[in-house]
DNA sequence: TATTTATGCGTAATTCATACGCATTAAAAA
DNA sequence: TTTTTAATGCGTATGAATTACGCATAAATA
């Protein structure tokens, strides 16, 4: 019942999440479906009575796909007082009582909610998204056909990857990549982000004289030519990169 | 009575503003002083149950200040269970309770409160800080001499600068300046954010080459030496160059 | 007239971004 | 073994932007 799980929550306060995640060649969002309706929006949850606001956004993001150990940043609150976007607030929420089968208006909580946006980074491969009470399904979609989504949810995705875009050229977005990953890959992940390309030789210059990446002995073997390296991160000095706001 | 005010607020969200403002030779931020007791804070104040977030800090600022037309944005929300950085919760509660005057033990609201923290940029000399009801003055203080504050809201003001001297490269900062200002004044402004001092003859180099700057022919007189020029900015190509998030 | 700052221009050194050439290496396929 | 296909790791040129600093001149008041 919604009333109970509300009842040990925050009411005037939620959290959504901007999750992206790198599958090695193009940067994508993790959506979920409701049920019953034909609808999406972002993950999304509350926070806890007696939970800090980014712990409450990393348990969400932890049921949401498993992991915790990700980056993770508060970018804006959304707070105007119809957040429908698209439709208006009645027809909305005649959509979401089809989908979770209860009359809201029999629920004491009759007030707006604000909502903080979070954006996370993560390697599509390292996760697997598992829909949450509400949602049937959980997909990640490509920045460029993501539908008309509930709520203010497409303002959320649109303001996050302007601020994703702002913020990497201060920060390495290891996150996204996995453990081990060749230049080729994090070139391609840093055009995703960045929407457009980069000199090969230029990219490697740059980012190899960077101090965290470390080259592995290991190759990448498996098609037709030469093999790459494969590299990872050094978790320390990618640390004080990123404290230091190192760019790129 | 503060149970009366709060009954049209959200409870569980409240906005803090940190104010910067500019005397002409360094940057301060405004606090209030509460009645009774020797502690200050940030300006702040609760969200009406019908009021956008953002006009909530508008207002907020306007209550204090007078002012409508700043600069103004969110820049974080702090949400920790306990935002008593400096005494504990306990030793905070009784503070305020000293200085308002009210058992707050018998205020129904017994939960943490989370506070969108707001930075506004203006100018010292167009504003008369007038302070709220709980507290007896306002007071611009350097950025250097801020006292132990009351909550987490040295923490606010910390972030708050920070986040000030990252975005200053993108963003023209003219809501700090008066209407009309010389050259010498908006370099000073740039070093007391940046923290730092530039060349003058590069600095007019770059400044002035930007088109929302107007060249006026008045001077400002009054010294024994060659009065300088005055500028004003072009509101219109200042707002353009926020928009195309120009740097400098 | 002396002193003091304001103004405006020039110029060199340096760093950084970008474009692109080229020789070599190594993996699998033919 | 040879061919094909990328990967790698240089080097180099160009232009833009940043930074440091010299210097001539203007215009206020003391």
């Amino acid at each position: 019942m919604i009333v109970t799980y509300l009842e040990n929550c925050l009411k005037e306060v939620s959290v959504d999440c901007v999750i992206f995640g790198f599958d090695g060649s193009t940067v994508k969002v993790l959506l979920s479906k409701w049920k019953n309706i034909d609808y999406w929006s972002l993950p999304g949850g509350r926070i806890k009575k007696m939970e800090a606001l980014n712990a409450a956004a990393q348990r969400i993001l932890q049921e949401r796909v498993g992991l915790k150990e990700v980056f993770l940043q508060q970018f804006n609150v959304f707070g105007e007082i119809n957040r429908c976007e698209h439709y208006d607030e009645l027809e909305t929420t005649k959509l979401i009582e089809k989908s979770i089968g209860e009359d809201l208006s029999k629920i004491p909580i009759k007030h707006r909610v604000l909502s903080v946006g979070y954006y996370a980074l993560l390697d599509i491969n390292k996760v697997k998204a598992i829909p949450d009470e509400y949602t049937e399904e959980c997909r990640w979609m490509e920045l460029n056909e993501i539908p008309l989504l509930l709520f203010d949810h497409n303002e959320m995705i649109d303001l996050a990857i302007r601020t994703l875009r702002r913020e990497v050229k201060y920060q390495p977005i290891g996150n996204l990549l996995p453990d081990k990953f060749t230049l080729a890959e994090i070139q391609k992940l840093y055009e995703s982000v960045l929407d457009k390309t980069f000199d090969r030789r230029n990219f490697y210059k740059q980012i190899t004289k960077q101090d965290f990446l470390v080259k592995l002995a290991e190759k990448r073997t498996g098609s037709a030519n030469k093999s790459p390296n494969l590299y990872r991160f050094d978790q320390s000095k990618y640390e004080q990169a990123l404290e230091a706001g190192m760019g790129f």
